[in-house]
DNA sequence: CCCCAGGTCGTCA
DNA sequence: TGACGACATGGG
């Protein structure tokens, strides 16, 4: 088992706050979560992570770096505070939230599937695409399974993707697959771009929108100077500072949250869908 | 049978 | 540019 010190951190709100997709809550109150190359077990005990795992290698800087453990939230919060003193009240209801540095692939799959669709439905279809094309761990008496790799994707249909409840949205993942193996999109070069290069970059992809480029950007990429507007945080930017249209709050957003724009966003995400 | 879910696309003015 | 309906699927 490998310990891990912590403070200020919010294990269950973090998993659970639907950054990612592929956890189960266990009886004892520890989370299983599916990393792209592991299945790890993670309780939290008073300011301690216990963690077991089905591969021990480098595992504390996986699970630091997954979870955003080493970046001071605490003077980013006190920073967001300053710049508008409103947002203590958010930031108070999602203390100890990080966001979670998680992988491209999955992260673009995932949120293009969750365009107009529910975090239940969201969640079946990537479990399925795992169980199908994924890597089968085996891990505390149970079967696991990966999230694909690209190139465990390179001979997917349409047809299949459109069984595993995928929808209309089945085509954009073709397209996608097929753009990466044509090194037409390489998910390596958005490091080294600017965050509007990157969200133009994106885009190029069918099935990505603003929305959806941002999370990604904001997931997959640490990006926290992104705008991931959705139907929650329109209701809470119309319900708190009646502020209507996608364009409107990204120009009060990019006014009044500057860098931090994700992070505060997420917390308003965060703070509506726990009421 | 209605509306909605971590939206985006194609079309039409 | 901007508005608007369509889109798979499941749940309330």
């Amino acid at each position: 088992m490998l310990k891990i010190k912590t403070d200020n951190f919010d294990l269950d709100n973090t998993i659970t706050c639907g950054q990612i997709f592929r956890y189960v809550k266990e009886n004892n109150n520890s989370y299983t979560i599916i990393l792209n190359d592991r299945v790890v077990n993670i309780k939290k005990d008073n300011n301690e992570l216990l963690i077991i795992s089905s591969d021990y290698n480098n595992l504390e800087n996986v699970i630091k770096d997954f979870f955003d453990l080493d970046r001071d939230y605490l003077s980013i919060q006190k920073e967001i505070i300053n710049i508008s003193g409103d947002m203590e009240n958010i930031i108070n209801n999602s203390k100890g939230l990080k966001v979670i540095h998680s992988f491209p692939l999955e992260t673009i799959i995932s949120f293009i599937i969750s365009a107009n669709n529910s975090v239940n439905n969201i969640t079946n279809s990537v479990n399925l695409i795992s169980e199908k094309y994924g890597t089968k761990i085996n891990f505390n008496n149970k079967e696991y399974y990966l999230f694909p790799e690209i190139n465990q994707l390179t001979n997917v249909t349409e047809i299949e993707l459109r069984d595993l409840k995928i929808g209309f949205r089945a085509p954009y993942i073709i397209e996608l697959i097929e753009k990466i193996n044509a090194l037409k999109i390489n998910l390596n070069i958005i490091d080294d771009l600017s965050t509007l290069d990157a969200l133009d970059y994106l885009m190029t992809l069918n099935g990505v929108g603003p929305k959806v480029a941002s999370c990604i950007l904001l997931f997959a990429y640490k990006r926290f100077d992104v705008f991931p507007i959705d139907t929650w945080v329109k209701k809470y930017m119309e319900e708190n500072y009646n502020i209507k249209g996608l364009k409107n709050i990204i120009e009060y957003s990019k006014n009044n949250f500057k860098e931090y724009s994700g992070l505060i966003l997420q917390y308003m995400f965060n703070s509506k869908r726990n009421l």
